[in-house]
DNA sequence: AGTATTAATTTGCATAATGCAATATAATAA
DNA sequence: TTATTATATTGCATTATGCAAATTAATACT
C-alpha cells in the first residue's frame, strides 16, 4: 500500500467488510477474507496510523476466554468526498466523511446554464466548503457530479437533460470536468448515483447484489452485481423506465403530475404534492395502479437480476414511496410460477440528498475492490 | 504461479486475454493488461513449459521494423475436462481440450433413477474416457455436470428435476458428487452451462457482458457481467423463462409441442420436429407468435442487464431458433422509447452438445481471473 | 554491404506483499 | 497459581512484480 489514499487489493477488501460489518476484529478479518492473520495485522496497523480506521475494544465481546479481540471501525474523518448535484434550477454540493455524514452542503441558483458557469460555481461551492471545513486536500477522495439524464449511444458521453443541451459530450474517459475542480472528478446520472449512496452509507452496505428502483419526474435505477455498480453498454443497466412506454400510463413522477392536471388540480413540481393530495382518490386509484407496477417491476428484476435485496427510493412523496414497499410486504407470491419467496425489499434511506450519492463515486473508486486496477499474486 | 493448474491472478488474465483475442504477443499482453513486459515474459514462459500455452512466429505481421513479435496461442492439449449431462433418459459424458474440441464422448441409458447409480455409471464413463486418452489427471481441471432445472428455495441445493425426484438435494458447497468422480465436480442447470459453452467455446469468447436465451422444453438462461456467469440470490438470474407465465402462451417447446398436440399433430418429443413440421401454418403462426415474444425479452433484458450481446440458442429445432435471431436482425428499433441501436443477438454456436458446457465449469474454475480465490499486491 | 533505427523480449536486481512459525498478550477456567 | 485459549504481533522466507539495462532480429537509410 502506497499512501493513504492509494490503497492496495486487501486494504481494499478490509475496507469493504468493515464497512459491510459496521465493525470487525482482525481475527474475523484474517479468516473471513482468508488472508493470513499477519497480513491482517499489517495492512490495518498502517491503515490505523494514516488515519483510516479506528481502534478500540471490542464492545461486544465479554466472559470469553483468550486475548480480548479489538474491533476496528472506519474513521470518519479519514477520509472526504465533495459531491455536486445539478438539477435546471439549481446547484447543490456537499462535502462528506467516509461515515457518510454531511460535513457542510450548500444550494446555490445556477448563474446561467452554460457549462462552464456551473461547473465554475459548483467548484468554487465545494472548493470553499473544504477550506472552511479545514480539511487536507489529500484527504478527499475526490468529487462526484450527478445530474438527471440518461446516456448517450456510445456509453462514452452523458446525455444532456433537455435544460443543458447546449452543454458539451462530457467524457467519461478524459474528464472535462477535473479542470474545474482540481482534484480526480467522476459522474453519473442522479438514479445511479442514488443507488451507489445506499450501497456505501445506506440500507445496503452489506449487500453485494441489489438493484435500485428510483422514481422521480422519471423512472430510473440500477444494478449492483458484486459489490460492483454494473453500467452496461450503453449505462443503460437499470434504466427501469424503459419497461413502461411513455405513451402508456407508468409509475412516475410525471405520470402522476399528468393525472393530477387531468383531474383539474394542477401542481407546479413535484415537490409540491402534500398530504392533502395524497388524500384525493384520483391519488388514492392512481397509487393503488402504480403499486401493481412496481410489483411487476420487482418480478421483472427478480426474473433477471434476482437480487437478494430491491431498494425503492427517489424524489416522489416519501408516503408513496413507502406504500409501495409496504404493498410489496404484504404480496406473498411475488408472480405467476415465481417459486422462491420474494427478495428483500426496502425503502431507501438516503434519497433525501442527492449529491450524497455523488459524493459516493469517488470513495468507492478509491476504497472498493472491484475499482482496484492492479495486480494480484499467490497462486492459491 | 504453483503448478500449472494452480494460475495467479495475472497468468488466469492471460489466460482470458488469449482466449479472447485468439493469439496475442507478449507486448500485447503487457499493454493491454497494464503489467510490466517483463511480468508478461515470465509468467508466459512458465506457461509454455507447464504446457498451457504455445508459441509462434506472428502469422499476421510483415514488413515491420522491430524485433519480430511471436504470438502466444492457448495449447488445446495443455488442459483438460470432463462434463456430464444427464436427462431423463439417458447420460451423455465428454472429455473436451482447452480447445473446447471434444476429444472422446459417449451416451448411455440410464441404468436406473438413483442419484448412486446415475453418477456411478457417469463417473466410469468419465474415467474411462480418460483411461483410453492416455490422459494424465493433473492435466483434467474437473468434471462438470449438468441437468435441466432450475434451483430451490435456499439456492445451494439445485432443484430435481421430476424424474429424479428422489435424488437428495446435492449442496454446491460440500460436493456430494465429488467421491463419485475423484476430481473437482462442479454443476449447474442445462441452460447456465450453454452460456458457458458460448463464453468459452462459442460466440461470446471475447464479450464481457452477455445474455443468454435457452429456448428448450422450457424457457432458461443466463447472464455473464464482467466475464463471470452471474446467478443470484437463489441462482435464478437469466431465468427468463418466469417472465412469461406457463399459464399464458410462451415461446417455449412445451408450448410448441403443446399447440401442435392441439392441432392433431401430436409428437412424441421435441427432436421429432422435422422439416415437414416447420412447413405447417400452425408452426408459422406460432414460430411469428413467439418471435414477438422473443423481441419483447430482447428489450426486457437491454433495459435490466444493457449487455453487448444476446444470444438465442437451445434445443428447439435450429431453423425455428435461426429465425428468431433473423427476426430480431430485421427490427431496426428495439422498443418503445428505445432511444439506442440494439445489442448484437446472434446465434449460439455450441448448444448442439449439452455437455459441452458442462465441462466448461472446471476449466472457468481454474482459468478465469474473476474465479480467482487469492490476493493481490501493489497499490496502483 | 554496412550502419542506424526500431520494437519485442529477456535478464539482473530491487522492492513489495504475503505466508509461516514462533512469540507475546490478556482474558477465562481449573 | 497455573493451565488453557484466542488474538495479535514479529522475524524470516518466499513469491510476484517493476525497473532498467541488455539482447535480439527485423527494417530503413546511406
Amino acid at each position: 500500500m502506497a499512501n493513504d489514499l492509494n490503497l492496495g487489493y486487501n486494504s481494499r477488501r478490509i475496507m469493504a467488510s468493515i464497512r459491510a460489518s459496521g465493525l470487525q476484529s482482525r481475527a474475523d478479518l484474517a479468516r473471513s477474507l482468508g488472508v493470513n492473520p499477519a497480513t491482517v495485522t499489517r495492512l490495518t496497523t498502517s491503515m490505523v496510523d494514516g488515519g483510516l480506521l479506528t481502534e478500540e475494544a471490542d464492545p461486544r465481546r465479554q466472559g470469553l476466554k483468550g486475548y480480548p479481540a479489538k474491533v476496528l471501525k472506519i474513521e470518519p474523518t479519514g477520509l472526504y468526498s465533495a459531491g455536486v448535484y445539478l438539477d435546471p434550477d439549481r446547484i447543490r454540493t456537499c462535502v462528506i466523511n467516509a461515515a457518510g455524514e454531511i460535513m457542510a452542503n450548500d444550494e446555490l441558483a445556477l448563474p446561467d446554464r452554460s457549462f462552464q458557469s456551473v461547473m465554475s460555481a459548483a467548484a468554487k461551492s465545494v472548493k470553499e466548503q473544504i477550506n472552511d471545513l479545514g480539511l487536507d486536500q489529500n484527504r478527499v477522495a475526490g468529487c462526484g457530479v450527478s445530474y438527471p439524464g440518461q446516456y448517450k449511444e456510445d456509453s462514452l458521453r452523458v446525455q444532456r437533460i433537455k435544460q443543458f443541451k447546449d452543454w458539451p459530450n462530457v467524457s467519461i474517459e478524459q474528464d472535462l470536468l477535473k479542470p474545474y475542480f482540481g482534484m480526480p472528478v467522476k459522474h453519473t446520472n442522479d438514479a445511479k448515483a442514488a443507488c451507489l449512496a445506499e450501497l456505501y452509507h445506506g440500507v445496503c452496505t452489506d449487500v453485494e447484489d441489489f438493484c435500485y428502483i428510483w422514481l422521480s419526474y422519471g423512472i430510473g435505477g440500477g444494478a449492483v452485481v458484486g459489490g460492483n455498480p454494473h453500467l452496461g453498454r450503453v449505462q443503460g443497466a437499470g434504466e427501469w423506465g424503459g419497461l413502461f412506454p411513455k405513451s402508456n400510463c407508468r409509475p412516475s413522477g410525471q405520470d402522476l403530475f399528468d393525472t393530477l392536471k387531468e383531474a383539474g388540480v394542477p401542481i407546479g413540481k413535484l415537490s409540491d404534492i402534500g398530504l392533502e393530495h395524497l388524500k384525493m382518490p384520483i391519488v388514492y386509484s392512481w397509487r393503488e395502479r402504480a403499486a401493481k407496477q412496481i410489483q411487476w417491476l420487482c418480478l421483472v428484476i427478480a426474473r433477471t437480476f434476482d437480487p437478494k435485496t430491491i431498494v425503492i427510493g427517489g424524489t416522489l412523496h416519501p408516503q408513496i414511496l413507502d406504500g409501495f414497499v409496504d404493498h410489496m410486504l404484504l404480496v406473498s407470491v411475488l408472480g405467476d410460477d415465481y417459486q422462491h419467496s420474494p427478495p428483500n425489499i426496502v425503502r431507501a434511506s438516503r434519497d433525501d440528498l442527492p449529491e450524497l450519492g455523488a459524493a459516493a463515486l469517488p470513495i468507492h473508486d478509491v476504497t472498493n475492490p472491484t475499482a482496484y486496477a492492479g495486480k494480484a499474486n499467490k497462486g492459491w
